[in-house]
DNA sequence: CGAGTCAAGTTCCTCATGGAACCATTGGTC
DNA sequence: GACCAATGGTTCCATGAGGAACTTGACTCG
């Protein structure tokens, strides 16, 4: 990039936010430092990075080897997760729109790596199963998924590890919270 | 959503990671809580959580006040940290196709948002800058933002925030490594 | 037992998204 | 100075995503 900025090569960057210098590799792009160092949202630029950069690569894997679309996985490893899961659990716990998930479904039992049952106790309901081979399929993606993970925590020790965990929980957790503070700043 | 307020009452979960008991609020959905705690994919889960419900709300109020895409405001966003940023520095930087970006821009210019000159030193590149009511709407927009991310990160200490930005930050910085890593389990 | 309301799923329809192929410019290399 | 690879950007096109409106089943309450 000639004529350009010429980011320092390895420094170690002052930071507001009062913190901790970083190792900066010097092929950084310079574009992704400013969003890191002179960008108002830094948590919302962190946070998307990463879900993009995790997301890209292993759904278009998953799409190239088994023909699972990102919400057919999703579906799938929810109910994996919980057997009976039914299509708006996985609408509440994605944020994707029940319309989207509902398709997914019906691709997913049409492949038979989903079974539908109706709960007898309240006739709307949909529980979900997997069949053997949904099983199947998600012993074979699932390791492909935790390996990427364990890749990208990779850069952290350990204790690292089960700090971020903690802090990106209690994040979750004010989740009400954070949605009401912007539904009133959206009335206004 | 009158009667509903009651997040609070708390009980602490065990955890496996061996770390820290969290306040959990009554009111959080099975699922969701499955996906936090038995969910061999603990990292991806939470970035993700918050990102889509970070982008959602945001981008479509965005496109609601402004008429703004997602994509469009990714680039107004980009050039409003560096005028004369081009059209792939913001797709190095958020991971969006070219062709979308693209055509964002395209939008962004027929708006009179943003400007597109054509570099002098290389014919190629078409450097962008905002226009003044580009740096108008930017002036609207950022605080939103801001703001939410604020509300956001509230469930934290301001020492936890900047170990949070801290610990995402080294993810981040560690992302070439974690693409090599998938290569090589994908050609296997 | 209707009438009204709400929740789970589905269908319809539009349009933005993103992969692939393409064009233009540049920078090497022989 | 012509060829070739690489890089920035654009165009084409098939399709999947998601908003809105609809169906069906359940829980009021008079």
């Amino acid at each position: 990039m000639g004529a350009e900025v010429k980011r320092d090569r390895r420094q170690s960057v002052p930071r507001r936010r009062g913190s901790m210098p970083v190792e900066v590799p010097q092929d950084l792009h310079p574009m992704v430092a400013a969003k890191l160092w002179a960008n108002p949202c830094w948590l919302s630029f962190r946070v998307n990075f990463i879900a993009h950069h995790f997301n890209q690569p292993i759904y278009e894997h998953i799409w190239r080897r088994y023909r699972l679309s990102m919400p057919e996985h999703v579906v799938l490893y929810a109910v994996a997760l919980k057997q009976g899961t039914t299509a708006d659990d996985v609408a509440a716990s994605s944020a994707r729109p029940k319309n989207t998930l509902s398709r997914a479904v019906n691709a997913l039992v049409a492949k038979k790596l989903l079974l539908r049952r109706v709960d007898p106790a309240d006739g709307r309901r949909r529980p979900l199963y997997l069949t053997r081979a949904g099983r199947a399929v998600m012993d074979r993606t699932v390791p492909l998924l935790v390996a990427h993970e364990r890749s990208m925590a990779a850069a952290l020790t350990v204790t690292e590890q089960s700090q971020l965990d903690h802090l990106l929980t209690k994040v979750i957790l004010g989740h009400s919270g954070w949605l009401k503070d912007f539904n009133e700043v959206e009335n206004s």
